[in-house]
DNA sequence: CAGTGGATGCTCT
DNA sequence: GAGCATCCACTGT
């Protein structure tokens, strides 16, 4: 299994489903993501360079973190070639490493299922916004199927979704559309 | 189960 | 001032 984060990265998010994202010591085994690049209506990067955005212009493999709704941050790993302004939504991850302090940070035993819930366990902040992230290669192949993004109100049928099919720890959360 | 609505703050129009 | 790449508690079947 490869992953080339500074390539196209609708193909970053599907190969990055099994790989293990840690901080600080503490995370586990990506499940699901979504890919968003700057050609893209849903994307932040859409409208072109801004003060929240910036660092996903910048090299791949950095952390995107950006406050959801005023009350989460969700977590994303630039992937494309420098200056695209592309990057990849940390959904969901398979808890392994630190999982007593996730659940301390939770305060409950479901621990990253959705990017909010990500965010948290992981004490995602501003202070993670543009450093590298640490990811460990896959063990076993997974089986990925790609849906089309969750919570989002442009571009919802794009299937920019990518999830481990045979993972119970992905978001189950329905998908709204018309 | 499904569906609804509140919390909460920042970005861009 | 509107609109979010969300989560959770609560309601009614």
């Amino acid at each position: 299994m490869t992953l080339d984060l500074a390539g196209d990265v609708v193909s970053a998010a599907r190969d990055m489903i099994g790989w293990t994202l840690l901080v600080d010591g503490v995370g586990g085994v990506v499940v699901e993501t979504e890919a968003y690049r700057q050609d893209d209506p849903a994307s932040h990067s859409y409208s072109g360079m801004t003060a929240r955005n910036e660092v996903m212009f910048g090299p791949a493999g950095r952390f995107y973190v950006y406050r959801s709704y005023g009350i989460h941050w969700c977590v994303n790993i630039v992937c494309c070639p420098p200056g695209e302004g592309a990057a990849v939504l940390i959904r969901a991850f398979e808890p392994t490493h630190g999982i007593e302090t996730m659940r301390a940070r939770r305060g409950r035993d479901d621990l990253a299922s959705g990017p909010g819930k990500v965010g948290q366990a992981l004490a995602a902040g501003p202070h993670l916004n543009g450093l590298a992230a640490e990811l460990l290669p896959a063990g076993a192949p997974r089986r990925v199927v790609a849906t089309p993004r969750i919570g989002i109100t442009r571009a919802v049928d794009k299937p920019w979704r990518f999830l481990d099919a045979d993972s119970p720890f992905v978001s189950r959360r329905p998908r709204v559309s018309a």
